[in-house]
DNA sequence: TTGTACGCGTTATCAT
DNA sequence: ATGATAACGCGTACAA
């Protein structure tokens, strides 16, 4: 085994034809007989030959990856979504590069712009929560780079998009507090700049409203993705002076916040306080009690982001009419939602 | 806003230069006037321009991009470690390109021959637990690709890794256990083959011996990564005529598992039942009783091995002596071992 | 079926 | 300080 990197031009001269036939019997190309195929596979393979994609990209005009830019691989629903991705990437035999914006804007737009340099083949993106000004997806657009939103996405921007119906879900767990019998339920929220806690908050509004409930301010919570800040959120809407019976959070991590500061200030779930989590993490099942939740179908939510985004790579000057898909999601309920 | 992408030739068109006066005005080279610098900057932003990735990486001969193969994103400790490369891959300009490889060796065999083929710059590896075959490894070595092993790594193997001391902290948390009084400790294993979890059991065993308990098979368990193995093998070791009064499980989520059927089968913990996990995940601190472990230190795990990848990287023609960097973990007690 | 010549966008080398 | 030319490795018209 040699150290040297094998290219096209020394498999032509040593089988003495030209590089364009070597290029054609690797690639299976119709014109090319089936003998020098053979010969041209077989010298190949002896030889360990790879061919160079960074080559072969150039002049595709655009890399064979995509880029995906979500705001933390540690969330559990990226980690799930991306592995969806994969599945339907690999078979097209594109590469996924992953950025994380750590819920940063500049740090969206600087990827952004690298990825752009870096001629990816399409973006799918995950707003950052601090995402207030769109020019960098306006960009992608008008340079005609395929793009998909999923999850937290932008209305601003024309472009297809996987979401789920936070405001339909939130609705009907909001609605299934109310059945068991909860009186004053609240919404312990994201970030007021985030989308998708915001259609969540208008579903908890809502189903208050159609059940003739008062919409009380202190019940809305807005809190950052952190655990302190959580953390002092929790404590402010634990110790109203009416505190809460029932709590929609916008997230497990959310949840877990809660629950730990419940019962330090000795409030017991569920009978004094019913609660309701997001994306039905492995651990919320261990819980005591265990946590009721939304089953979001995340890896169908990638999954389904990567097959819209090749369909857009794979005919790029279709006129298309950009489509949302919506996926359903599901409540589960647990101990942590009283019985009656 | 025109649709059309720039180039270095329609800027030097513009502005009756040549490609290489734009090219080294971009770059700042040495060798430039400072006027021709600013006009020709002024332009390049004007027009949006943005320099061609592809065609830069074709003849720097490699992408400026590192390839991150690992078992599985939804692991905690691979979600938090890339965080730490890309921290230094941010600030080298470097883009990631992150593979799952979902435990299959197979499926790890065509990553590494894929991103080869790709010119990816550098690779940062944890096998999967099938790895048996190390071909791949050695080819990688071959075409002098720098490569870090990190977590789980290949002894055959003669380059870089970043590992924690598995065999020495196990031994640490089984000393805790014999000082609590527990007399009958098992160790609940990954598969096999997986050689982080060898050196977890081989540290259990040295503990043992130290304090002259018996060694008992029955104790030391294998299982696979999926919930039904793990359930599986609890429930055998639980209900072992003699079951043991401790365990170390291999990760969190196993000790999710022992947990689970614990209570189940009313065992109680920690009087009857000490345990502890590896890799302190958020959720254990929740759990009642909340669950020891050994916290590893993901983040700078994955920091530190995109660090030597790019002392690699950046001296290609270096002879270097594969160094082994081993991080400190260490023991988080909390209510699921015993107080005395 | 095969070969020739050129292009993909940029950088390096060698002139000037 | 700037320009002309040849790479980088491969694919693709077009020609033969």
């Amino acid at each position: 085994m040699s150290d040297k990197i094998i290219k096209l031009k020394d498999i032509a001269r040593i089988l003495s034809v030209s590089e364009s036939t070597v290029s054609r019997a690797l690639r299976d190309h119709p014109r090319i007989s089936q003998a020098t195929r053979e010969k041209v596979k077989t010298l190949a393979e002896q030889l360990d030959y790879m061919p160079n994609q960074v080559a072969r990209n150039l002049q595709n005009r655009h890399m064979n990856a995509i880029g995906v830019v979500v705001p933390k691989l540690s969330y559990y629903l990226y980690a799930q979504a991306i592995s969806g991705m994969e599945e339907v990437a690999e078979q097209l035999g594109y590469n996924i590069i992953i950025c994380q914006t750590n819920e940063s804007a500049e740090r969206e737009q600087a990827i952004v712009q690298d990825l752009l340099s870096t001629r990816i083949a399409g973006f799918i993106i995950s707003l950052s929560s601090a995402t207030v000004d769109f020019e960098h997806f306006a960009k992608i657009k008008r340079r005609k780079v395929p793009l998909v939103f999923f999850n937290r996405e932008c209305e601003d921007i024309h472009t297809d998009r996987v979401i789920i119906d936070n405001f339909g879900v939130a609705q009907k767990a909001v609605e299934h507090l109310i059945e068991r019998g909860c009186k004053r339920i609240a919404y312990f929220g994201g970030p007021a700049e985030v989308q998708i806690s915001n259609r969540r908050l208008e579903g908890y509004r809502a189903a208050l409203t159609t059940h003739q409930f008062p919409l009380i301010p202190a019940y809305m919570v807005h809190t950052e993705f952190n655990s302190k800040s959580a953390y002092q959120a929790a404590d402010r809407l634990l110790r109203l002076p009416q505190p809460p019976d029932a709590i929609l959070a916008f997230s497990d991590q959310f949840a877990y916040t809660l629950y730990q500061r419940a019962r330090e200030l000795g409030i017991d779930i569920p009978n004094t306080l019913s609660l309701i989590g997001f994306n039905n993490e492995p651990a919320t099942a261990l819980l005591q009690p265990a946590l009721s939740t939304v089953d979001q179908p995340a890896y169908a939510m990638g999954k389904t982001a990567a097959e819209i985004l090749f369909q857009q790579i794979q005919r790029p000057n279709d006129y298309y009419r950009a489509q949302t898909k919506v996926l359903q999601s599901s409540l589960v309920l647990r101990g942590s939602t009283r019985r009656s």
